[in-house]
DNA sequence: ATAGAATTATGAGTTTAACTCAACATATAT
DNA sequence: ATATATGTTGAGTTAAACTCATAATTCTAT
């Protein structure tokens, strides 16, 4: 197995590179010409295989386009992660994610489009839920980071502001990719608006997490007084069935 | 062409009502298999026709998907101006409005995402640009009526405040969705916390306390009367105790 | 280096499902 | 009642994903 230096490849590796060239030509075509668009022939005749070649590699054409789709969105979750730095404080890292993220969704829109095209059965998408928290647990370290260093209360719900936020992202992406010109100011309004909000809503340091709290203190207290009055009733249940017995 | 009473329809009435009968049968198969799932021979002989006839009312199967979609949209853009009083303030009308399209988005999210799936060509969605925006045209003016009342400043961007509100509904459905358990508390959370960022964020005439009020009381009104009721019960319980011993 | 074994590639052929169309059926007009 | 127009049928065509028997290549052992 011991080989001397560059150019005999094992076949595992011909196989591998035979792949990684079929997997990036398919791409491509899905792109330019949509899932259907793509006739296995036409992408045989690309790569230099057979059709049947192709059918070895992957078993069947949304077989295929999944493989390209996880590849896809490994990228950008390493993208994601390359585009904060773990130095800054963690609304700056909130501000570079958000920026990657729209730049991303809008970049390759079509593809990601595409992606949330294709099912494979009846229910469950092409994109698995691991997939999706793989990309999201980017910005939920940044949030929890951010409640650690006093940054976010840590009664705010993550969820909610993760919605909020991945939410608005994408909406604005098919928003501006609508317009006639798209103009990169847009995006920074986007952004801006966003993060503004955030720390508006959710940031300790501000003002608004003020009244949170003591929205938090007048509700609960008049919680507390119902469990009172419920725990007052089922003291007396108690009593009375004492009674009986 | 005059008709006397009930029986004998017009040959235009019974081809609508074929049509139409068609068109239903065609979305339910649709929503229950999916569109590649649907053979049009199985769709045929469903609503007792040939298949060749189907293609005398729509020349493509995408077609017959589109038309069922154009109605879809229509049914839930007249859903949403419908869930909405003008009488109330705004305010309470983005409320109404947000409440229809989480809770639409998520009932008929299979639907959705099979409209969102398909594409007519390489590039232009099944969804037309009219569509949404006939959808969103409902959030449009009420949101210019609150500017009107003052309610909101006239230097709000509404784009920016559109894309967050469909945006974060949107992505919330789908995070709702994704959970093991789908509690309608968490609807709630998501559309007071919606609204009460844009009200923080864009309402003129309050700085937060007057919607954290509100909220306040919608919960705790909410949870009290949940209280009487339980107390109720116990009472009950507990004199019927007493008497049969 | 060569035979033979194991792996990989090929593309003509099969299958499936959307779509067509010539013949047939039903309604309307005169 | 006949003619015309409109609507229906389903066997047949076509296109494209997928299969598989055969061919080509690569690997291993003598």
């Amino acid at each position: 197995m011991a080989q001397t230096s560059a150019a005999p490849l094992t076949r595992r590796q011909k196989i591998e590179q035979k792949e990684h060239a079929l997997l990036w030509a398919a791409r491509q075509m899905f792109v330019e010409h949509g899932y259907d668009g793509v006739r296995m022939a036409a992408l045989a005749k690309r790569v230099g295989m057979s059709e049947g070649s192709i059918y070895s590699y992957f078993s069947t054409k949304s077989d295929l386009m999944q493989a390209i789709v996880i590849d896809f969105w490994r990228e950008i979750a390493d993208g994601a992660r390359a585009s904060v730095s773990s130095d800054d404080p963690p609304f700056q890292q909130l501000c570079d994610l958000a920026e990657y993220h729209l730049a991303t969704v809008i970049k390759h829109f079509d593809f990601l489009d595409l992606t949330v095209t294709l099912r494979r059965g009846a229910d469950d998408n092409i994109v698995s839920r691991e997939q999706l928290r793989a990309y999201t647990s980017v910005f939920d370290d940044i949030f929890r980071k951010a409640v650690d260093c006093g940054e976010i209360s840590p009664d705010v719900v993550m969820w909610l502001v993760r919605d909020t936020f991945f939410g608005t992202l994408e909406y604005s992406a098919r928003s501006i990719l609508g317009r006639r010109t798209q103009s990169t100011s847009d995006m920074t309004l986007v952004i801006d608006n966003l993060l503004e909000q955030i720390q508006k809503s959710y940031g300790l340091n501000t003002n608004g997490a003020v009244s949170a709290s003591s929205l938090e203190e007048r509700i609960t207290t008049r919680l507390e007084s119902v469990a009172d009055r419920l725990e007052g009733a089922m003291t007396q249940l108690a009593r009375d069935s004492n009674l009986e017995s």
